[in-house]
RNA sequence: GCCAAUGUAGCUCAGGGGUAGAGCACUUCCUUGGUAAGGAAGAGGUCAUGGGUUCAAAUCCCAUCAUUGGCUCCA
């Protein structure tokens, strides 16, 4: 007999070989049919495998993520085995589940192309094969074995993959007629399987190299149950109409010209507005927190690139240089704005009493972006970041820093993003050529990173390799509605570009002294930051920022004059308000307004204006009553101090 | 940059080798209506661009450009 303890710290006896799916029945027939792979010692295996030992088990549902992951990556082996019977021929790369679904890269036979319309025969024959209930069988086989199976097959990637592999830790999963290299879990038969939707197809280089042949990466989701993909589609649907472009377009508040050229946005006079309030928000923040603000123009001399450092990593892949038509000068449109910010540093000579200083501009910045990238606001060509750069002493760092997490939380908070993730990057220790500076340096960096976050109580996922090249950093990834995950600010320590520029301070024993420098941007880029919250907000936006707060509708035209003069009541008191005099009934501008998204419609008619009054409707909900104008105005102005308090 | 799909009116889209279509938006007229679409008439398109096939191309073929979904990249 073995003990298994439960994650509630239960504990039952069972005969050695006992499997999860065993175990599961013991409990109930029912988590029985639902328990898709379990957890042994912490390991995620098969629910099929045995137990022979005492052992810390976890049952995973689908429920679970670990359940989840299992059940795809079972679909994506099934999936394989329907292309194989649909595509004789085909080849394999590889097949793992995703976050929400799967895919599989292929190597279509004879350059046969593969298009949407291929999707629902893909679908039909997944299912088929699903309702077969096929066990799928596990199977430790030696190198030699794996290697002659798919040498034999002709599948040259399986074999690549294979050579890669150490003996001994191979297995292969089967199921009905299709055999497949894989770590596993999978779920113990394929008629768990009971919905599945193909969702798209795209290229992807083989092992993500773009010098090697390009695959056909397929991608489907499935559900153990048919009112999860219709859920799940519907998710899909309700994700479209947030997308930030649909809405962007619908609100007018930008617009892409091909004439101006790509990823190029044209901000239209509502969402400039937009922006700018967002711009005068931060910078209120920022004064509060000892900013200055500076402004540098949009191109900069090469040389200044060149000693950044920026030139030499990033010059082959930015816009050229605009050469002066007399002298044959090389000037870089600005892809960033701390070389300016370091120069304007050393306009004068500076104290350590005078540090930090903290200088503070939206800054226009140009990277050439390959074409294949752009999309909508959340990857330009030209966008503004709302960057700063703090320049302090080595012992200031941490305090700075943690000052600046301060801001990033205001912000989040302010938009209601409450779900962000962290994520601390530092450099690849294995690959150091990829980045300038000292060891020193960048231990002291990494050191001060690790230290403000957990100061901050921030719960932080530490990723090696993913650091700029001149420095590590701290990473804020907000969720959307949706719980789409979109990385907005960034804030990251430099100790190699106040070396390159030689900046300078005067310390209280008369020498001469290095600054640290903070690079950092709460939103990120305005372009991204709006792209986010309209998404997170589906064109809702809070009052304080929405272009317009309030529209006035005239129950007929009788009563245009009087919307007139609420209107300029409310605009002389700084709420934004339009007036919808056309010739309709109240009903159809209602409905107009609503679509538009403005928070507040104020309906005036005859009682009204006898009172002198609005009748006030919210955006997304009813009636809400009468009230005099003035009342309106003290409305709109404690819930906009209710949205900004801290 | 690479792979694939798409490109028809301001927007959303249907159609398809031989008069270019719908709904919404727009203009004019009627209507003056109390909480999510009042009625009528009108205007609006070199069917992305350039070539080719054909008696005839918006439709078929090729190229280019752009958009979309991915891949690679991302200071």
């Amino acid at each position: 007999m073995i003990k298994i303890t439960f994650p509630d710290g239960a504990i039952r006896e069972y005969q050695s070989g006992i499997t999860g799916l065993d175990i599961a029945q013991s409990i109930s027939g029912r988590l029985a049919q639902e328990v898709v792979a379990i957890s042994v010692n912490g390991d995620l295996i098969d629910a099929t495998r045995p137990i022979i030992t005492d052992s810390i088990v976890k049952l995973h549902t689908f429920e679970e993520k670990e359940g989840k992951h299992a059940f795809w990556h079972t679909s994506a082996h099934v999936m394989a085995e329907a292309l194989e019977a649909l595509f004789p021929g085909i080849k394999f790369g590889i097949g793992p589940a995703i976050e929400n679904g799967f895919y599989y890269d292929v190597d279509m036979p004879n350059d046969t192309v593969l298009t949407d319309k291929d999707f629902q025969k893909i679908e039909e024959k997944i299912l088929e094969i699903s309702r077969g209930k096929h066990k799928v069988i596990r199977k430790e086989v030696p190198k030699s074995e794996a290697l002659d199976f798919y040498t034999k097959k002709g599948d040259e990637y399986k074999v690549e993959l294979i050579t890669d592999l150490e003996d001994g830790t191979i297995t292969f999963y089967s199921q009905n007629n299709f055999t497949d290299l894989c770590r596993g879990p999978h779920i113990p038969d394929t008629s768990y399987i009971k919905a599945v939707k193909i969702l798209s197809i795209a290229g992807a280089y083989w092992r993500g190299d773009e010098k090697r042949k390009q695959l056909t990466r397929i991608y489907g989701i499935t559900f153990p149950k048919k009112k999860l993909l219709d859920e799940y589609l519907i998710m899909l649907e309700e994700a479209k109409k947030r997308d930030h472009r649909k809405i962007g377009k619908e609100l007018e508040l930008f617009y892409f010209s091909e004439k101006v050229g790509l990823g190029l946005p044209l901000w239209l006079p509502r969402g400039a507005m937009l922006r700018e309030r967002l711009e005068n928000f931060l910078k209120k923040v920022q004064k509060e927190y000892g900013y200055e603000p500076v402004i540098s123009p949009h191109i900069g001399q090469k040389l200044l690139y060149v000693t950044s450092g920026h030139y030499e990593k990033y010059g082959k892949d930015s816009f050229q240089p605009i050469h002066t038509p007399a002298e044959d000068e090389e000037f870089l449109l600005k892809p960033m704005n701390c070389p300016h910010h370091c120069e304007i540093y050393k306009c004068k000579p500076r104290s350590y009493k005078d540090l930090p200083v903290r200088f503070a501009e939206f800054g226009t910045v140009y990277r050439y972006e390959q074409s294949g990238e752009l999309h909508g606001l959340t990857r330009v060509r030209g966008f503004t970041q709302d960057d700063a750069h703090i320049f302090c002493t080595p012992d200031q760092l941490k305090d700075e820093f943690k000052k600046v997490i301060d801001i990033v939380l205001y912000v989040f908070k302010t938009f209601g993003f409450e779900g962000f993730t962290t994520q601390i990057s530092l450099r690849d220790p294995n690959n150091k050529e990829k980045y300038i500076g000292t060891d020193e340096n960048w231990k002291k960096a990494e050191q001060a990173i690790i230290e403000a976050a957990a100061e901050k109580e921030l719960k932080t996922k530490v990723e090696l390799g993913e650091a700029a090249f001149y420095g590590p950093k701290l990473d804020f990834m907000v969720k959307d509605a949706l719980g789409r995950s979109w990385q907005l600010g960034t804030i990251q320590v430099d100790y190699n570009l106040p070396e390159r520029f030689e900046l300078e301070y005067t310390g209280a024993d008369n020498q001469k002294h290095r600054p640290v420098m903070i690079h950092r941007a709460p939103f990120g880029s305005m372009e991204r930051f709006v792209a986010v919250l309209i998404e997170h907000t589906a064109g809702k936006f809070p009052l304080w920022l929405t272009p317009d707060q309030a529209i006035i509708l005239p129950i007929s035209e009788k009563f245009n004059n009087f919307a007139k003069k609420v209107a300029n009541v409310l605009n002389i008191s700084d709420i934004r308000t339009l007036i919808d005099d056309r010739n309709e009934k109240i009903g159809r501008k209602i409905r107009d307004a609503e679509l538009k998204r403005i928070p507040y419609m104020l309906i005036v008619g005859e009682k009204e204006e006898a009172e002198n009054a609005v009748s006030v409707r919210r955006q997304g909900q009813n009636d809400i009553g009468g009230m005099p104008v003035d009342a309106f105005i003290k409305l709109i102005n404690e819930e906009v101090n209710q949205e900004l308090k801290k």
